[in-house]
DNA sequence: CTCGCTTTAGAAAGCGCTTTCTATCTGAGG
DNA sequence: CCTCAGATAGAAAGCGCTTTCTAAAGCGAG
C-alpha cells in the first residue's frame, strides 16, 4: 500500500541499502547517488516507517515527558521547552510524547513501561516526586530497565533518586565495589526551592511580618518538603520562637485554587491575627487571595500573600503577586538538550537551578495595630 | 538483550505465537495455557517490543494531538482530556503524544509528517486552523495522506476543511461523483464561537453599551474570523450604525497578554470614549485590563472587559471576568473517543459544542457622563 | 601494467512481532 | 467404532528497515 524503501530504491535505480544510507546519512554515498535517491524520495513522497526503522535499529525517536498536569502552566512551560529542543526542525525530528501522570504514583509507572515499550530514546521526569517508600523503589527499578534497554533518563524539577532506591535486581553480579555500566545514570535538573522559599520568607520577615501562615502542598511530595524546609530554616535564623509556632500555621492541601482558598480559611480560623500568608505555589496564592479578599481583607494593606514559581498569570494578579521565579522554560531546555545527548552532564550528575525572589506589590509591611 | 517473546514462550512451554495471541486477545486460547504465559510474562517482567508489534501489525499505538502552545491552558486542558480517553488505564493503554506547533503551519505539517511516520492510529488537531490557500492545500493533502494510511483524523475546536481543498491527487480515478472509500473522513468538534460572541456582544449591548472595542487574535486564523462574526452580527442585529463604526474599534494582536495591554492603548487612542472592551480570549482581556488600568480606568466602573474561552484563572481574576465558557475539558474528551473510534461519528461528521454567557464582575453598565 | 588500497554499492541476514495456514486433539453423532 | 466438526496450538512467512559482510570499481605506486 504506502511507499516504501524498496520503491524509493527502485524508482532511482539503487538498491534499499543505499537509500536507507543516503536517508540516514551515517555512511559515505557518491554525491550523483544522494540526488538521484533523494529526487526520488521526494516524487514518491516517501515517509520513512518510523515503527521498522525503530525495530532495526533498537531505539525508536520518541522522547517521553512525563507531567503532573498538562493543563497547570507550571508543567506546560517546561514541557514545552523540552519539546523545543527537539522540534522537527532541530536534530533530526525527534517526537516529545508528553504524559499526563496526573501526579498519580501508578500512572507514573504505567507510563513509564509505556515509553519502555516504545523503546523511547530518552525520558524526562519533571515535577514533584512521591516520598513513598514503596514507590520510589519501583520507580528505581523501572527507570533501571529502562537505562538498560539505553534510554536516557532525566529528572527536571526534582530531586535526584535517593541511592538507597538504587538497589541492583540481578544479585550474581560478582564484585560488588564498582557498579559502573555503559549505562547512563539519571541526570537531574533540580530546583533550588529551599533557598526560593527561604528567600521569600525572609523578605516577609524583613518586612515586619511574624505571623505567618503557609498553605502547602501534598505532604508526601518533594516539593513541598523542600519549601517547608527553606521557609522554617528562615524563620529558625530569625527566632527559633518563630519556628515553633509554625506548625500551628502550616496546612496542606493540593496544588491548585481551592486548596488555598480552603487553607486560607483554615488559617484565618487558627490565627485571625495572621498577617502574612505564604502559598504553596501561585495558583494556591490566587486561591488565598480569593478567600482573604471574601473574608474582607485587604492585599497587601491587611494581609500579605505570596505565591512560588513566578507563572505568566501572577504578574497580571490584582494585586501582582510576590513569588519566587523558576526558570522553568531554561530548565526545560536544559533537560531536553540533556535528554538527546546534546549537552554533557553536569559533574556528579546534578545541575541545580537558582530562584530568585520576585517582590511585587501582593507583600507590604503588616499594619501597625 | 531485553526479554522477547520468544523467552517467554520457552519460558511457558508454548510457540511464540501463542504467546502474542494471549496478550493481544483477539484469538481463542485455553485457559490453562493462558494463565501459564501470563505466569511466565510476569516472571520475565516481559514488556512488548511497541515498535515491532506496529510494523508487524502496520499500526501503532500512538495518537498524537496537535496545539498551538502547550503552556496555554487553553490547550493543555483540550490535550489533558483527549489523553485522559486513552490513557494507561482505558482501551488498551494508547500514548497521546502532544505536539507543539507554536501556530506554525510549517511546523503542523511537519509534525503530521512525523507522525505519519510513526504510523499514528489517530491524529486530533486543535485550536484555530490558519486561512490560507496555499496551506490549506498542503494541509489537506497531508490530511489524506494520513487517512489512506489508517489514521483516524479528528479536529477539535477549529471548522471543517473547506470541501475545495479537498482535491484529490491521483486524476486517474474514473468516475468523479462518489468519492467513496474505506478511509473515513476527518471528523470534527467545533466550537460555537459565533453564538459565544453573540451573545457576549448582546449582553453588553444590553447592558447600554454603544462605543465597544474589540481587541481581536491573528487576522488568519478562523476562530478570530469566527468570533468577530458573531460580534458584528449582534451589532448589526442591534443598529446598522455601530456595525459601522466597528471596523475602526477592532485591532488585531496574537493571543497573548502584551497584544491585549497595546490593544487596549491602541484602542483608547482611537476612541477615549470606549465604554467597553470585549477581548480575543482570556488572556488577552487581561492584558487589556492592565492597561486601562496603568490609565487609571477603574473596572467595570470606568470601563468594562470581557474575555473568552472561561479558562480557570478568569473567575479568580478581580475583579472576575465576564467571558463566553467554552466546554474544553468535554470536547477534548469527545475528541479523544472519536479518534479512537469509541463513540460513532456525529452525523454529517461535525458536532458543535455550545458556548455559554458567563457574566461577571468585568462588566456593568457604562457610566452616564 | 599489475598490485593493493580506498571508495562506493549491493546482498542478505536479521530486528521481534502478527497472522495466515496447517496440524493435532477433542468429543459428538451415526 | 469411525468420521467429522470444533477448538487449540504451532510453523513459518513476512512487515520495512538497518547493517554487517562482500564485491566491484577507481587509482596511485612499484
Amino acid at each position: 500500500m504506502a511507499v516504501t524503501l524498496a520503491d524509493v530504491a527502485a524508482r532511482a535505480g539503487v538498491s534499499a541499502a543505499t537509500v536507507s544510507r543516503v536517508l540516514s546519512g551515517n555512511y559515505p554515498v557518491a554525491g550523483a547517488t544522494r540526488s538521484r535517491v533523494l529526487r526520488a524520495v521526494e516524487e514518491l513522497e516517501y515517509v520513512v516507517n518510523g515503527p521498522a526503522s525503530a525495530l532495526a535499529a533498537s531505539t525508536s525517536d520518541l522522547v517521553g515527558v512525563l507531567v503532573n498536569d498538562i493543563a497547570d502552566p507550571f508543567f506546560g512551560i517546561m514541557a514545552s521547552a523540552v519539546q523545543s529542543e527537539m522540534g522537527p526542525e532541530k536534530a533530526g525530528g525527534k517526537l516529545a510524547v508528553v504524559c499526563n501522570t496526573g501526579g498519580s504514583p501508578e500512572r507514573e509507572l504505567t507510563y513509564l513501561t509505556l515509553l519502555q515499550r516504545q523503546r523511547a530514546a530518552a525520558v524526562v521526569l519533571t515535577g514533584s516526586a512521591v516520598e513513598d517508600e514503596k514507590h520510589t523503589t519501583a520507580l528505581a527499578a523501572r527507570l533501571r530497565r529502562l537505562t538498560e534497554a539505553g534510554t536516557r533518563i532525566v529528572l527536571c524539577g526534582r530531586p535526584p533518586l535517593p541511592e538507597a532506591a538504587t538497589g541492583r535486581a540481578d544479585g550474581a553480579d560478582g564484585a560488588d565495589g564498582e557498579e559502573t555500566g555503559d549505562s547512563t545514570a539519571p541526570i537531574t535538573v533540580a530546583f533550588d526551592n529551599r533557598g526560593g522559599a527561604r528567600r521569600l520568607t525572609e523578605h516577609l520577615l524583613a518586612l515586619g511580618h511574624r505571623r505567618i501562615g503557609y498553605v502547602a502542598g501534598p505532604v508526601e511530595r518533594t516539593t513541598t518538603r523542600h519549601r517547608l524546609e527553606g521557609h522554617r530554616a528562615a524563620l529558625a535564623d530569625h527566632d527559633p520562637q518563630l519556628l515553633a509556632a509554625s506548625d500551628r500555621l502550616t496546612v496542606h492541601g493540593a496544588y491548585d485554587r481551592s486548596s488555598g482558598y480552603d487553607g486560607a480559611l483554615e488559617l484565618l480560623r487558627r490565627a485571625p491575627d495572621l498577617t502574612a500568608v505564604l502559598a504553596a505555589n501561585d495558583t494556591v496564592a490566587l486561591g488565598v487571595c480569593a478567600a482573604l479578599r471574601d473574608q474582607g481583607l485587604r492585599i497587601p494593606e491587611d494581609i500579605s500573600v505570596a505565591g512560588f514559581d513566578d507563572l505568566p498569570f501572577s504578574a497580571d494578579a490584582a494585586p501582582a503577586l510576590t513569588t519566587v521565579r523558576i526558570p522553568l522554560h531554561e530548565a526545560g531546555a536544559r533537560a531536553g538538550r540533556l535528554a538527546l545527548g546534546r549537552e554533557s552532564a553536569p559533574p556528579g550528575g546534578v545541575a541545580t537551578v537558582r530562584t530568585e525572589l520576585m517582590a511585587r506589590a501582593s507583600t507590604a509591611p503588616p499594619r501597625v495595630n
